[in-house]
DNA sequence: TCAAAAGTGTTGGTATTACACCCATGT
DNA sequence: ACATGGGTGTAATACCAACACTTTTGA
C-alpha cells in the first residue's frame, strides 16, 4: 500500500464528453479472474488521495493523467461514503485485494468534469490507461456503486445545464446554434422549438455570433457563435438563465 | 485517539434554525487557553465518522445528540478537503492535539439541516455540550475554516429554497402566509409585495389553507396554512418553483 | 434541380408587476 | 376609538408557446 495516500478517502471522476453527437462517459477495464471465470467489468477513474494534496488537485490529477488535459470544468459533486459501497459484487473485494488496497472502507468524493470530444484527439479506447468512452445511452452496471454515481452526475448536469453556462464546455469553441440546441435537447431530454431557441438565445448576451460560416456543407452554411467568458462575468446579474 | 473512528474522515454540520424572527445556526463554543491566553472560539458541530456508520448516518448522530431531533430535515453539502483546512490560526492546531486527535489532515463532509425552532423547546444554550444558537447576522470568524462552511450552506439554502419546498422545515406545522412571507424574504434578502406574493402562494396546490386562525392578536387574525407533503408528492412535475 | 439544414415573425394566451383600501381583532 | 396586521382586485406589460415558409449551399 502506497504510503503517500490517505488510505480511506479516494477522488473518483465522472469525465462527460459530447462530440455533436452523443454523450460519453470515460470508463476504465477492469480485468480481473475471479473463481477461475474471467470478467471485464467498467469503473469510474479515480484514485486515493495524496497526504499532500487538495482534494480538487486529486481530481485534477486523475483527469490530467487520463486525459492530459489541463484547465477542464471539474467541479465537486459529493461524497458517497456508506460502509459497503466498494462490496456490490464479491469480486469487487477481490479486485481490491489484488491490487494491494486494505479491504476495507473508502469514502469517495465524486467529481464531474466536462469535454469535448473533438477539441481532444482522443481515440475511443486508450490501452495506456485502459480508458475507454462509452455512451450514457450504453452503460452497463459498473463495479462498485458507480452506476449511482453517475446518474447523480447525470441529474446534476440536468439541474446546472439550466443555470450555468456549462453546455459551452461541451461544444468546440466555434459551433451553430443548432449544435447547440441539440446538445441542449440531449441533456435534458426535451424538444425545443427552432425559433423559440434561437429568440431565447439572442437574448442571452454572452453567445456572440461571429463573421464566419460552415464550409463545405450541402445545405445553407450555419453561422458560427462563441461563448464569451469576458460578456458572461460582466454581465451575468445572479445566474445564467437558460429555463427554456 | 479512538480506535472505533476513521481518523482522517469528519462530518461537520450546519445546523439553521428558525424562530418566525431570525436565522440562527446552531455552534459550538471552543474553550482553550493557548499561551497563557484564554480563547472561546465558535466552531460547527462535528465529529469524526465510525468505521461502521455511513457518513450520512454520522450526520444523524450528531444532529441527535445536539438537538435531540431525529427526522430533521438532513443534506449532504459538500466535501472540504484541503490540506491546510485545519490550521486557519495557531491555536486550531493546538486545539487538535489537546483533543488527542493526531495534528493531521482530516477531510470533512459538510451537512446542512433545517429545523424549527418553535417545535423544540431548545434554550438558546444548552451547557451539556456547550452549544449555542448564532445569528446569522452575527456570526463572528469561527475555528478552522468552518466560515467558509457556513457560507456555502447559507448559498446552498438560497438557491434550494427556490426549488424545493424546504422552507416548510423552518417553520412551524401551521403557519400564516405572512410567517411564509418574511421567510422567504430573510432567506433571499429581497422584498416581496404582499399580494403578488399571495397569488404565487395560491398556485402551490401543496400549501393549503386550513380553517384555523390566529388567536389572541390584537388584528384581523390571519388563517393558517399547512404544507401538505402528500400533495407535492403527486403534484410535482419536476420541481417546485418558487421563482418570486 | 434536388435534398438538406439555415434562418426568420406573428399572434394569442399566460404570468408578472405595480399599486391602495377596507376588515377583524385586542386594548 | 384606535392601533395593528390581514386580506383582497385590476390594469399594463412582459414573456412564452405554437406555428410554416424562404434561403443557401453541394451534389
Amino acid at each position: 500500500m502506497d504510503p503517500n495516500v490517505i488510505p480511506h478517502v479516494s477522488v473518483d471522476c465522472v469525465v462527460l464528453g459530447y462530440n455533436l453527437e452523443n454523450l460519453a462517459v470515460l470508463l476504465i477495464e477492469r480485468r480481473m479472474i475471479y473463481q477461475g471465470q474471467e470478467y471485464l467489468d467498467l469503473k469510474l477513474p479515480g484514485d486515493l488521495v495524496r497526504w499532500d494534496e487538495d482534494i480538487d488537485a486529486a481530481a485534477h490529477r486523475i483527469l490530467q493523467d487520463l486525459t492530459g488535459l489541463r484547465n477542464v470544468y471539474l467541479k465537486q459533486m459529493q461524497a458517497f461514503g456508506e460502509v459497503n459501497r466498494l462490496k456490490r459484487e464479491p469480486r469487487d473485494l477481490e479486485w481490491l485485494r489484488s491490487i494491494d488496497h486494505p479491504e476495507e472502507r473508502v469514502i469517495t468524493i465524486a467529481y464531474f468534469a466536462l469535454v469535448n470530444l473533438d477539441q481532444i484527439e482522443s481515440p475511443n479506447y486508450i490501452p495506456t490507461t485502459n480508458a475507454r468512452w462509452v455512451p450514457v445511452k450504453d452503460i452497463p452496471t459498473l463495479a462498485f456503486d458507480h452506476n449511482r454515481i453517475i446518474d447523480k452526475a447525470m441529474e446534476m448536469l440536468r439541474n446546472e445545464v439550466k443555470r450555468n453556462p456549462l453546455a459551452f464546455e461541451l461544444l468546440p469553441k466555434k459551433f451553430t446554434l443548432t449544435q447547440l440546441q441539440k446538445l441542449y435537447e440531449i441533456i435534458l431530454g426535451t424538444l425545443f422549438d427552432k425559433r423559440n431557441f434561437r429568440k431565447k438565445i439572442a437574448q442571452i448576451s454572452c453567445v456572440v455570433p461571429i463573421n464566419e460560416k460552415q464550409i463545405n456543407v450541402p445545405h445553407k452554411p450555419a453561422r458560427y457563435y462563441m461563448f464569451s467568458q469576458d460578456v458572461y462575468e460582466v454581465t451575468r446579474k445572479d445566474s445564467f438563465d437558460f429555463t427554456v
